[in-house]
DNA sequence: ATCACTGTATTACGAAGCTAATACAGGTGA
DNA sequence: TCACCTGTATTAGCTTCGTAATACAGTGAT
């Protein structure tokens, strides 16, 4: 599993690996029941503290994306293709609802806001070379 | 002017005045050169220390919104409608591109994401009543 | 000059967030 | 049982954030 921590950026250790593990999982580049690297591994590997390791594959579990067993390890959940494709699209679905109201509040027209969103939709999709499911 | 402070909502006091002072200058409902109410006045109206309205105002003036004097008050900066105009736009747009970004990474289609985008627009735009300029 | 208003710099303190050290607890196989 | 792996609860230290108390400083009218 490849996880890049940036410790300038700001963002918490533990967010940003929450961030990069639970993507890999929603995309099903994580194996359905593929054991996660244990708590200590990983840990070494990104130069933190076990703790904080925990903390992530513990978060990981109230998202229901992955499963701890004590003892054992830590394992990506069992969900198909479409449960995935549901959970990525909620948190779309939740962005394009507040980026809607702040629309109509601020004033910026259905077509301004669509053209401006398909412009950087584009944009994005070229670098992308998207590998989804 | 009219601010609701929640203090149980756990967004800080001066975000929330921030945003509500923001939004009703760039929304035009202060008119340019208008003053705002003094720092104590306000601090006494939302039962805050008068240092967090300093610094709500502070922000205010680093946002390009508003202009201290020292010793006289803080008054809305004289911006056009244009101007305004684009700076709401500018937020928005922000949020577009973040909303698109998150689309392709998570593979929701460009017509997925405008089709609930432009239901979600005309569900608060129906409510909004709209009063831009 | 003085008064009454304006905003502000300094300082401090409590709460929350993040990370780490330590010691503990469950599971598995020799 | 014992060794060695797994995750975890507790605690503590550090930092950042939000707010407040105080004392200070600029402006303008009298």
């Amino acid at each position: 599993m490849i996880i890049t921590i940036d410790t300038h950026s700001g963002v918490p250790i533990y967010r940003q690996a929450l961030e990069q593990i639970s993507q890999q999982i929603l995309l099903g580049q994580l194996a359905v029941d593929e054991q996660l690297p244990s708590v200590r591994d990983l840990a070494k590997e990104l130069k933190v503290n076990p703790m904080t390791i925990s903390k992530v594959y513990s978060l990981l579990e109230v998202k229901g994306l992955a499963e701890r067993r004590r003892g054992v390890g830590i394992f990506v959940k069992g969900t198909n293709a479409r449960d995935r494709k549901r959970a990525r699209a909620k948190i779309s679905d939740e962005m394009i609802k507040n980026t809607a109201q702040s629309c109509v509040q601020y004033g910026v027209s259905e077509k301004e806001a669509i053209d401006s969103f398909v412009e950087f939709y584009r944009q994005y999709d070229s670098k992308h070379g998207g590998s989804n499911e």
